[in-house]
DNA sequence: CGGGATTAGTTGTATGAATGAACTTAAGGC
DNA sequence: GCCTTAAGTTCATTCATACAACTAATCCCG
């Protein structure tokens, strides 16, 4: 039985998170008349049910502010600042990343390590991890941590893991979770939701693009990941696995990532894959023609698995993260034009390609973002306990 | 503000909604006690539920079954015969067809028609299918209409339409639900809603494996059509276009279409397009080289095609559908081996390849459960409305 | 054949969440 | 200083579900 039944509780839950996002996503600080108006529910209910967040700590009242037009003012509504955060952090082939948000968005800690992940250890990598999360903990104690999320290069069962496979870090079959909780209290008593890195850039980007958020996210790093957005939901299939892009069979038969990944670039522009992107990238910017030529060669074929995907998914936009952004300027055309060559649609709805909005290293947003998704549709189990008055 | 307000009332329509479905979905006839069981509602609150929806003719109560043991014997509920009913049409390359489905998902009505509808004229056609509607709406009118659904063989808007291309019929920008307004007062009383046959017919088999509705669905008809199903619900994409599989781009940088489909087959095998599905399959059976060999190079390129869905998706299992399903014998080897090959997951939920169960002309199924669908969504806007008490 | 056990379904009261209308509070405008 | 305007609160009402006690209908067993 998929659909549970609905009590009356389940009605104040509802109605409870609907105020709680009403006031999260606003641009301004509703009050709670604009709250009732945006909802359709009186202002004796939104009234109520702010009294609760507000008591509980997940919304906050700001000071009143200088009224502009009659009537009795309004007190606005927000985020509160420093007291519920949640934890994002992320392994990658070229780095670890910490990254603490709290309620409203805003970045409360973070951490970024550089380092060369390939064929790692991965006790040792996570160890190294845990380390860097027990120091955002203790510089953000101050506020309540509602839970922890990382994002991880590879095929990882979501939610608790294990991680199945991770080509470009060499890991294969790790207990990820069980790792870290023996390495920091802090993911012991707030283990960690596994997903996947391009699925968490494509939440964060998703939420960076509340207006319209259908759309591929592809992120170009060594590998080629890509993470399909609905209306704002990620698609990441049954397991978690979804959006291996960079396995796709291209024209020759070789997977996509093979011809048009990072290093794949850089070698056919003749550089070394240790070079990296944005040597790659100034060469390209400096008009050299080998570095062009690859680029355009790359953009080709990511356009050809980009039109199997429109077509088989009917998502029309195409966003560009992770390496490929630094590269959109000489990525687009190629790829638009192999958009808009195969995509059985284009005269309807063209295609169109993006570069990503999101802030540098999304996937450790995207992360967060899980975590405090998780508070917002279940505000009731985060409720602090309200004092027994006397 | 996707999400709405919760009322009261959402309340009782939610486990209306739930009552309905649940007994519907019942193999045996499940009684009063067993939904309250089943739901995890109270007997009371069923016994409510279950009066309203038996007094609106949308739930019937059997005569009470001999009592096998201890205890007052149980009223089995089930869905009521000959009272609410959904029309589900077709157009297709081959075929017009109309079938009448009641609540229970029994027919009432079936009518095919054979054809050769390639280059034809919309206006012509779609009046030939007005007829049909009529005469089914005629033949089954003891019972009330809940609504019509048409499947077509293309892209199409979903709900009201227009319909953009159907390459195998020649149409383009056909506004459908107008010009059949124009031919059948039933449609004009009742628009259909329109919807890819793919798609619809993925909706047919998700109802025959409803106890592990997450898979791909392709659907080999002249053209290539497939359909994905996660959990039960159709991914038709933002405007009902996803599934165009046949337009993918394999090897050799042409169409899956164009070297798999239907008459690319009938053509490798050496034998004529007008020869039919049925002789290659007749032919393949009796060992005929050419035809083997036809069908294993499809299904080699089929295999790439949905290793790249299953990797970009993690849906694992593979349902043959349309002449497909009669070449399954032949194809699901070739088929396998690809996925085996290059999905990346295949180690740790390996992919399979199965049959359709559903019934023939699965899109007829599947457009007619739409309609039943949207019944068993809102139960409270189809109850028959209460005789008045003296 | 009659009482007890057992299960189905009903009745009536209690709970709790949202509603709606009247009310209070706090400003601006003339 | 009084009127208007708008925000927010109070309180009686509504309505769907929960809970518990009850009636109904059957089998089992002595």
């Amino acid at each position: 039985m998929r659909p549970t039944a609905a009590r009356q509780g389940s009605l104040r839950e509802h109605n409870l998170g609907l105020v709680l996002r009403t006031v999260l996503e606003s641009d301004a600080s509703p009050s709670r008349a604009d709250v009732a108006a945006a909802t359709g529910l009186t202002k004796a209910t939104v009234s109520a049910l702010v009294d609760r967040l507000v008591a509980g700590g997940l919304l906050a009242e700001l000071a009143p502010a200088p009224a502009l037009r009659a009537g009795r003012p309004a007190v606005p509504l927000a985020a509160p600042v420093g007291t519920v955060a949640a934890l994002g952090a992320e392994v990658n082939v070229d780095y670890l990343g910490v990254r603490v948000l709290d309620l409203s968005g805003a970045v409360l800690h973070e951490r970024l390590v550089h380092g060369d992940y390939r064929s790692s250890d991965p006790a040792t990598v996570l160890a190294r991890l845990a380390g860097l999360v027990d120091e955002a903990a203790a510089a953000t104690s101050g506020t309540r941590l509602a839970g922890t999320a990382l994002a991880l290069p590879g095929l990882v069962d979501r939610g608790v893991g294990p991680l199945r496979l991770a080509p470009n870090l060499g890991w294969r079959d790790v207990d990820v979770v069980t790792l870290l909780a023996a390495s920091s209290d802090v993911l012991a008593a707030h283990p960690p939701a596994l997903a996947n890195e391009a699925d968490l850039a494509a939440r964060a980007e998703a939420a960076a693009r509340r207006e319209d958020p259908t759309f591929v996210y592809v992120s170009g790093e060594v590998g080629i990941g890509a993470a399909m957005v609905l209306d704002g939901r990620i698609l990441a299939g049954r397991h978690g696995w979804a959006g291996e892009l960079g396995h796709t069979l291209v024209a020759d038969g070789r997977p996509l990532e093979a011809v048009a990944g990072q290093d794949a670039m850089l070698r056919a522009a003749g550089m070394e894959p240790v070079a990296g992107i944005d040597a790659l990238a100034a060469a390209a910017d400096d008009g050299d023609e080998a570095a062009l030529r690859a680029i355009a060669a790359a953009g080709e074929l990511l356009g050809h698995a980009l039109a199997n995907v429109v077509n088989l998914l009917d998502i029309s936009d195409v966003v560009l993260g992770g390496s490929y952004a630094r590269l959109a300027s000489h990525l687009r055309e190629p790829v638009l034009a192999a958009l808009g060559a195969h995509v059985l649609a284009a005269p309807w709805a063209p295609p169109t390609v993006d570069v990503a909005r999101a802030a540098s290293v999304p996937a450790l947003d995207g992360a967060a973002l899980t975590v405090l998704a998780g508070v917002i549709d279940d505000p009731s189990g985060w409720l602090a306990p309200e004092v027994a008055s006397p």
